[in-house]
DNA sequence: ACCACATAGTGAGGTAACCTCGGTATTACT
DNA sequence: AGTAATACCGAGGTTACCTCACTATGTGGT
């Protein structure tokens, strides 16, 4: 009677339910890592965005090394890095001074521009979590095996552009 | 739903910087999916998270199927499955309940419970919007090759425990 | 040299999506 | 009957974003 109507429509919301599924994936499991990511960082009183952005002036890539200090990005490049808005990266970047981890150094070649600069408080912070964390080896990731994690990494990397 | 796993690929070359870069590449790939379910629903004038909430009130299980009103869950249930706490819950439903895509009844059995009901007009509702992003094929998603939505669900699975 | 335009940062103000804590009504347990 | 547990909601808070309008400054064209 309804099969063949019924086995289409099966067909289509299985598809459909399928991406659905990814989507709630994703979801459950992003907001895991948040919350851990959370934790970890509590005894330091750093929020998760906090350390992302601290370790985004400390942690440039190996082509900036070398040209100018280390540490030292302006507001403009580190909203970049971070993929938020210059005006969401002023406001971590006011968290980070007034824990005393960074600091606003006018910039000597653009008198607009300020370069956020990591302190030594900061730089200490940053080897102290890491450390920590390389002891805990990343509590989130470590339920993966190496295989899955570097499969997860590509196909991440595709969803990313 | 499981399939075999490709093997030997690659070596793991898990560095210190390994984790790291997973977590920010699961943390923009996240924002991506945000983003594009933002800009999906937008016309409906629907918050990805009020699509969650409704959706989950009408795709129930078919555990559930026939065991009560199609489309009614008690709050705290319909906390559970969206994962959030049962406060966060009563804010999706009165959300959805302004809108008029659900209604709130009282549960016959236990008079503290409501049973939340997505109305004809939230039913409706939800079948045009899951038309629409059946011909839109789930823009996010599909960039992926079939195979890797598998893994990636299977290695999403893996971490939601 | 001047003017139009672009760019860097920020104040003001807003939103989504969560949370906890305390209170009230109701049910369950002993 | 009395105490503990449960279901919901009001009040109020937080994180991590956003846009828009403004000022100070740099850049290019004539």
């Amino acid at each position: 009677m309804w099969l063949p109507v019924k086995l289409g429509m099966l067909l289509s919301m299985a598809s459909l339910d399928d991406s659905a599924d990814l989507g709630e994936l994703f979801h459950t499991a992003f907001r895991g890592l948040r919350r851990t990511w959370a934790e970890q960082l509590a005894p330091w009183e750093l929020t998760p965005h906090q350390w992302r952005a601290l370790m985004t002036l400390l942690r440039r890539g190996p082509e900036a090394a070398g040209t100018g200090e280390p540490g030292a990005l302006r507001l403009k490049d580190l909203a970049e890095r971070l993929r938020i808005a210059a005006r969401s990266a002023t406001e971590v970047v006011d968290q980070l001074e007034a824990k005393g981890l960074a600091r606003r150094d006018p910039d000597p070649t653009d008198r607009r521009a300020t370069l956020i600069v990591a302190t030594d408080e900061g730089r200490q912070l940053f080897a102290d979590i890491r450390a920590e964390r390389r002891d805990k080896s990343n509590e989130y990731f470590a339920r993966l095996p190496a295989q899955d994690r570097t499969e997860l990494a590509r196909i991440l990397g595709q969803l990313s552009d």
